[in-house]
DNA sequence: TAGTGGTCTAGACCACGTG
DNA sequence: ACGTGGTCTAGACCACTAT
């Protein structure tokens, strides 16, 4: 079976440039070697180095080579689609989940319209806190499409609930669309988040699909402003 | 010359996707017939289609075919790396820029850090209103790289430094560095900036980098907290 | 079983940077 | 001139979905 190669390259290279075995300002090896190193044609290293270039590993210079960029100043992307379960477990510090409130819910009519729900499809609601130091910096409230995820229980929310679904339903959680917007603390803010002198929250609204393109959650992530914080690499396109 | 057919490939389906000539929810024709159609090989149809897929215009699915995505709800994507005279340009409303400042500086400590400059490198020092409505609703400050840019105008400044850069000097920019924070207000925004009971501005710094790796921009554009947005298409990825 | 996308190959020719 | 990456090709075999 052929088992995709060519992410065990971008692996094995992006681990390097990360541990600085490579270091930054380098030339990667030409792509002849790394095709005679890996015993893979020249297409499949390419699609690995494709793959470094896209993620700010390196840049690839015509004629030249495929220079290593210094990858240190960006790691805890909350970039991309990432759990917070995994940004947590990558940190130094010490997150707690706190699960506030998890019910069955008939969407009503906005909602319905926002996720493009049938009549008779029901909502999973999860309201968590997201904890460090004793304060609640973020609270998340997720709705799932119960047709999708029919059991959930309080245990898996306070644990990850993305694990559960690709672990344990074996979802193929696949793409989001995402808006961030800054706006004043709502009621459940006030309740819920560990509010000082902040005058403004951050929240991420994402609607996420899985595999087949179906919808399958709605998130609403509120950030306390002065603990908010993107981080992200971006490419010019020239289409 | 081989002239990046999976470009035209490309360009050509995202237009239809976005103009609905083909629906959200219907299937793009299979790559066997997009090859006969282009006249080209699998792999060139699959890179096209892989771009479409990255760009959120299609989901691939394996034994059925290319769903064809809804691509509306993510116009005006601040997200990539994209000048703020683009996005003006393909918005509906009047924006006008205003250059508050332009000048030479040699960079102090902390700027040199941050750019790893050397001791000799001046830098241009730009501060520009975007207004809109008669309202400063961002404020840019931009620090250039005088090695790379030896020659910069008020005129370039309030028409497009990109549009310059590449199209005039034939710089070619290629990626950047980010981070979104939410921060008080400093005196400079109070200056400039439009603020009515705003207490928060969105600050956006990037780090930006030419062709060869080289740093040649950095920029912190800072945004009244009311009108900033940002839209992403995300794709888990399973590394 | 037929048709779709997913991965890989071996080879070709072109464009760019360096010596 | 040489070595580098950039693009494209024609073909192979596998994995998944539909019927």
């Amino acid at each position: 079976m052929h088992e995709k190669k060519f992410l065990n390259i971008y692996n094995e290279l992006a681990l390097k440039i990360r541990e600085k075995t490579i270091v930054a300002g380098e030339l990667l090896p030409p792509e002849s070697d790394l095709c005679e190193r890996y015993q893979v044609s020249r297409e499949t290293v390419r699609k690995a180095l494709a793959l470094l270039s896209r993620n700010g590993y390196i840049q690839k210079i015509q004629g030249k080579g495929s220079v290593v960029l210094d990858v240190s100043r960006f790691e805890f992307p909350i970039s991309g689609l990432t759990s917070f379960h995994e940004l947590a477990t990558h940190s130094e510090e010490e997150w707690q989940t706190v699960v506030n409130q998890l019910v069955v819910i008939k969407p009503y009519q906005k909602m319905r319209q926002v996720m493009n729900l049938k009549e008779n499809q029901n909502l999973w609601k999860v309201i968590r806190s997201r904890m460090i130091g004793g304060e609640t910096v973020i609270l998340d409230t997720d709705y799932l499409v119960m047709d999708s995820v029919p059991i959930l229980t309080e245990d898996i929310c306070r644990n990850s609930i993305y694990d559960y679904l690709e672990n344990e339903l074996h979802l193929k959680i696949s793409f989001a669309k995402k808006q961030i917007t800054v706006e004043s603390p709502s009621e459940e803010d006030k309740r819920y988040l560990t509010l000082s002198n902040e005058t403004s929250v951050v929240v991420i609204r994402s609607l996420v699909y899985l595999d087949n393109a179906q919808l399958f959650q709605f998130t609403e992530s509120r950030h306390r402003a002065d603990k908010f914080r993107f981080v992200d690499f971006a490419r010019r396109e020239h289409l």
